[in-house]
DNA sequence: GCATGTCAAGTTGTG
DNA sequence: CACAACTTGACATGC
């Protein structure tokens, strides 16, 4: 068989069919209690969601999958302005700090690669101060968990356009050059749907150093006259030159290529969707489907990669 | 039990 | 101008 390079494929967030869930509260929910009683409440779901991602990587590792984006909310609220709060004020904190010292173990003897997708509330382009501020928390607070879980990578798109694009990534520029270490050294760009596209991303992406995460489907969405191969070499080479191994993202539109209006995520990724020159690479391709760990696992069969389970 | 509306946050494009 | 879409689901409430 091929499969000359070591490409891996990586699960995004939660499961379809595998009982493993991260549990959420509500502010407004937490509202409604003392500050006491919301931190018995926070401490409880902060454990079970450490479980969860123990499980998580079990299941991944067990299936061949050499990648996991963990959901934001792992921790819910912590940065809210009314509820948040610091990892240290949960009662049980020792056990919950345990149980990432386990995960980080994991990660390491089976070789998982771990990341962050911080939401569209998060712009570092916007010329709102305020905006910049929860951005900045936001991201303070993914860098946190990327220290306790032993994450490589925390991407985040460019974001709103303003009218004015070059200023628009002036700004963004200027932003990412003020993060703190934990973040600029893990922050990676992803192409978008709607605004920014590789073209775009690329010169601010190389003269920061920082990688660009390469997402096929938007690039479809928002062509910029540069072909897939293209791109495909400027952001290896980008990621090589810092060391590192390139991330990309796949997914298949529900509705076909044709229906003009959005495009939601189909349950499984079409294999004729897969581009060619990704075959072959050393890579991470983060599959982005609804049908989450069955369509990665169904991915991996139909491009004859094999779990670890069936040899090889 | 099960159905339904609601969740902190930003920006853009559509109807 | 309101609302869906974006990695989307889980939770709280009311029948």
């Amino acid at each position: 068989m091929k499969n000359a390079g070591k490409l891996r494929f990586g699960l995004c967030c939660i499961f379809r069919r595998e009982p493993i869930k991260f549990r959420q509260v509500t502010a407004k929910t937490l509202l409604s209690f003392s500050r006491v009683e919301q931190l018995l409440r926070l401490a409880e779901i902060c454990l079970h969601n450490v479980n969860s991602l123990k499980k998580a990587l079990s299941f991944v590792a067990e299936n061949g999958i050499g990648a996991f984006r963990i959901l934001s909310p792992l921790f819910p609220r912590l940065t809210h302005p009314q509820v948040g709060y610091q990892l240290d004020e949960l009662p049980g904190v020792e056990i919950i700090r345990k149980g990432f010292e386990e995960i980080r173990r994991f990660r390491q003897d089976h070789d998982i690669r771990l990341s962050f997708h911080p939401d569209q509330f998060n712009v570092l382009s916007s010329n709102r101060e305020q905006v910049i501020r929860n951005t900045n928390r936001e991201l303070a607070y993914h860098g946190m968990l990327a220290d306790l879980v032993d994450a490589e990578v925390v991407n985040i798109h460019a974001g709103g356009v303003y009218g004015n694009k070059e200023s628009a990534l002036e700004r963004l520029k200027e932003n990412i050059e003020k993060l703190s270490f934990p973040v600029r050294s893990r922050l990676t760009l992803e192409n978008d749907d709607v605004s920014y596209s590789p073209k775009d991303l690329l010169p601010v992406c190389e003269s920061l150093g920082i990688p660009m995460v390469y997402d096929v489907h938007h690039h479809r969405c928002l062509p910029d006259g540069l072909s897939e191969a293209e791109v495909t070499e400027r952001v290896v080479s980008l990621w090589r030159s810092l060391g590192r191994e390139p991330c990309f993202h796949i997914s298949s539109p529900r509705n076909g290529w044709d229906s003009r209006a959005p495009k939601p995520h189909a349950d499984y990724i079409d294999p004729a969707d897969f581009p060619s020159c990704w075959t072959g690479l050393t890579a991470t391709v983060d599959v982005e489907a609804k049908a989450k760990e069955l369509a990665v696992i169904d991915l991996q069969k139909e491009l004859g990669l094999h779990s670890n389970k069936s040899g090889e």
